[in-house]
DNA sequence: GGTCTGAATTGCCAATTGGCAACAAATGTT
DNA sequence: AACATTTGTTGCCAATTGGCAATTCAGACC
């Protein structure tokens, strides 16, 4: 059902029957299997997939060579790496599947026709990644500032479906602690 | 010199001389002394400011009241609450005149004449927007995984005139950190 | 069922950071 | 200049978090 796209943009601006056909012939269903790449870092992006299932994770190495995971995203959000495809410059991180995916692809020529042809593409896709990058920073300044047990908590609020679907260790990095600490953090909350 | 905006726009699109002409027709020169109030936590943010001189500050309170600084805008930097601005929402925090500053202000009714009659309005400030947030998360993510050390000196490369001009109880805020610790910090650079 | 592999947990100890009180320095006001 | 106020520092100790080795657990595979 490409059309699950078009409603969920429409909550953002308004799209006609044409532009939701326009939008369903020239996307592709693809599947990913639970640790296929969809993004390799070093490489450019020329593609945004929308998510109907699964979890895709985003990481990259520190100067230390740690792996640092920094996001997660799942059912209706969009996977890409934003920096990379707006400024044609190679991904600093990979994004990988963490589940099996299922997404909807759409590619640079096709993003770009989109934006031709649809009057409220750009406004809507404007208005989707300033909302993602505001949550996002939103999100990150209480982990700057919280203790690790109240981060953990306002993960679980959060991305409550998250926590089932991928390891422990990179929910760990997402929060900047230990899987150590994490580990003894859920321990104490169960004793609670 | 109000086409110093004009100017750095145009780093991000094109801007004829007559969209030169109407923003600086349009906008006005505001002066700040040092503890004015440029947004109010609570109100509708109805402007946007860009930075001839001078730092603000964007505060809020945590949970525990703690007042929580996240933000430092300086020369060339836009200077406003984009959630409030966009989503016509309350601002959730404070923005606060660190120094003497002096802005080119800009009101909701002129942004949305720039929006109708300057065609690449829209694109270049997309563009800073999006730029700026990237740069936030970037910044941010490096608080979260790094050592309280390491994330002062990459402050002081990224932010490297602030320092002098804001007092240290904020910087250590915004690293997520107690005065305390930074103090501490400060001594044990300053001894190797 | 048995084996293997990676994930997660636990104990022990070290390093980092926080909290508080006291003090010093800088700034602003009269 | 004298005073008050704010900002920054330091010592002392506590709380949090990290690091590492050993162990347990869970799923994959035969």
């Amino acid at each position: 059902m490409q059309n699950h796209l078009a409603n969920h943009l429409s909550q953002f601006g308004k799209l006609s029957e044409k532009d939701s056909n326009l939008i369903a012939n020239n996307t592709t269903l693809v599947n990913f299997k639970a640790g296929e790449i969809f993004v390799e870092a070093g490489k450019n992006v020329n593609k945004v997939g929308f998510i109907l299932s699964g979890v895709f994770r985003y990481f990259f190495y520190d100067k230390e060579g740690n792996e640092i995971t920094s996001l997660f995203m799942s059912e209706n959000d969009f996977v890409t790496n934003i920096n990379s495809f707006y400024e044609y410059i190679p991904s600093s991180g990979t994004i990988v599947a963490e589940t099996e995916c299922v997404i909807i692809l759409i590619s640079r020529e096709n993003w770009e026709l989109f934006s031709k042809e649809i009057p409220s593409w750009n406004s809507i896709l404007q208005t989707i990644t300033n909302k993602a990058l505001l949550t996002k920073t939103n999100f990150q300044r209480k982990l700057i500032s919280q203790d690790a047990t109240t981060s953990y908590l306002d993960f679980l609020k959060q991305y409550p479906t998250i926590i089932q679907r991928v390891s422990l260790i990179h929910v760990a990095s997402f929060l900047g602690i230990t899987k150590f600490s994490l580990s003894r953090i859920r321990k104490q909350i169960t004793l609670e």
